[in-house]
DNA sequence: ACACATTCATGAGTGCACTCATATATTTCA
DNA sequence: TGAAATATATGAGTGCACTCATGAATGTGT
């Protein structure tokens, strides 16, 4: 069946079937997941509609992803590195004030979850509970939440170097974190075009912040 | 069959049966939860072992519990009302310092959970998640959480009026709960004779943050 | 004391997330 | 190329939290 003529030459050799249909499925669970999550909400989605939409058997999506919250942690994973790597690679911020570093960051991570808003709402409901089934992803999602904050002190640090041993410097990335969700739920509630009144928070209270931090600091 | 001459004269009278079983029986649903999430763990323990261990049938929990958690957060609820009504009938703190005021807060916290440590221990591990499952108690766990915040908040604004408009006062009780997690921790894993290395700890850190607190602030 | 209303206990039933033994597809190696 | 080894798909099964129709117990008005 298969005209396949394999040289395995040495070692690390083969993008075989396997690997390509498994990250194929994947794929189709959590774009399947996300979609039902979006329209019925999390907890009235089945993991038994999720494989019939993806195409696959039920127990199947269990061979991918251990709970059906890992699903959702998957594409909130994706969400925070795609966020953080926009803020990287973007050369032109290198040398930019903090508060553009942040605004790019948070805006990144609104742009690539505006397509799932409603599914966004319920989970945040989740999240807040202050750490509730969605928000319950154990230990992943800490980890998440560790590697985001992680960033944010990261460009703190950077831009305004030394002040470590400040007794208040660990509460910032607890103080951003709080800021971020309510950034999140203005979103949500913003009804204006293109989100711009979302924006307009982002960049005013962005400068605030930063500039109390920094003047509070040195 | 009944040999009950009820004299109910105007109006609000009768602590009739009903309300008296109704009592009891939520008691001893509690009383069996707790010592099964003690022994057991939380996940483990079943609503049916619950109720078989509570005398009553399986549905009957749900007549007084909406969820297996709230269960729980009915203990936590009683646990931190406890803890808030200790501080603020012990009138010897009435003018005593704020410090003094918190320690008291946490050691009858501590004392109250004292008999359901290893209970504790597991509920804290979900706690953290940051939400999740056990600490996913989704709104009433929000509400007492809140309450507690609260009170924290009212003895920090006793002891060292006005700065309410203070840009960093509503972090401080967000630093406080962080704090009072860590406590806990730090008791869970403290095995010195009655717990006296934490309360060394509560003593002193204590001191160091109000003062801290009072001095950044004015 | 009697009927009507209300509250509550009951446990079989429901739906769901997740497991597991088995079948099937892919890779490896001679 | 074929057969052993390995990885994956499958869906009936399991255990659990939670629901609901029923009936029994308690309360209320006469």
């Amino acid at each position: 069946m298969a005209t396949k003529t394999p040289a395995k030459t040495s070692k690390a050799r083969k993008p075989g079937k396997r690997a390509q249909s498994k990250q194929a499925i994947r794929d189709r669970i959590v774009k399947a997941a996300l979609t039902l999550f979006q329209t019925k909400g999390f907890d009235t989605t089945t993991t038994k509609a999720i494989a019939r939409k993806a195409g696959i058997a039920e127990g199947t999506v269990f061979n991918y992803f251990r709970t059906k919250e890992d699903i959702a942690l998957f594409f909130f994973e994706e969400e925070v590195d795609h966020a953080i790597a926009a803020v990287r690679d973007d050369l032109r911020l290198r040398k930019a004030p903090l508060e553009e570093k942040l605004f790019k960051l948070v805006h990144s991570q609104l742009e690539f979850l505006a397509p799932y808003e409603r599914f966004i709402g319920a989970a945040l409901l989740h999240a807040l509970n202050p750490a509730s089934h969605l928000g319950a992803f154990s230990h992943r999602a800490q980890q998440l939440r560790h590697r985001y904050l992680a960033f944010v002190a990261e460009l703190i640090e950077d831009s305004s170097p030394r002040r470590k041993n400040d007794a208040l410097s660990w509460l910032v990335p607890e103080a951003f974190w709080i800021y971020y969700l309510g950034v999140l739920l203005f979103w949500l509630y913003d009804t204006s075009k293109d989100k711009q009144h979302t924006l307009a928070f982002l960049d005013r209270s962005l400068n605030v912040g930063v500039s109390f931090l920094q003047t509070g600091r040195r």
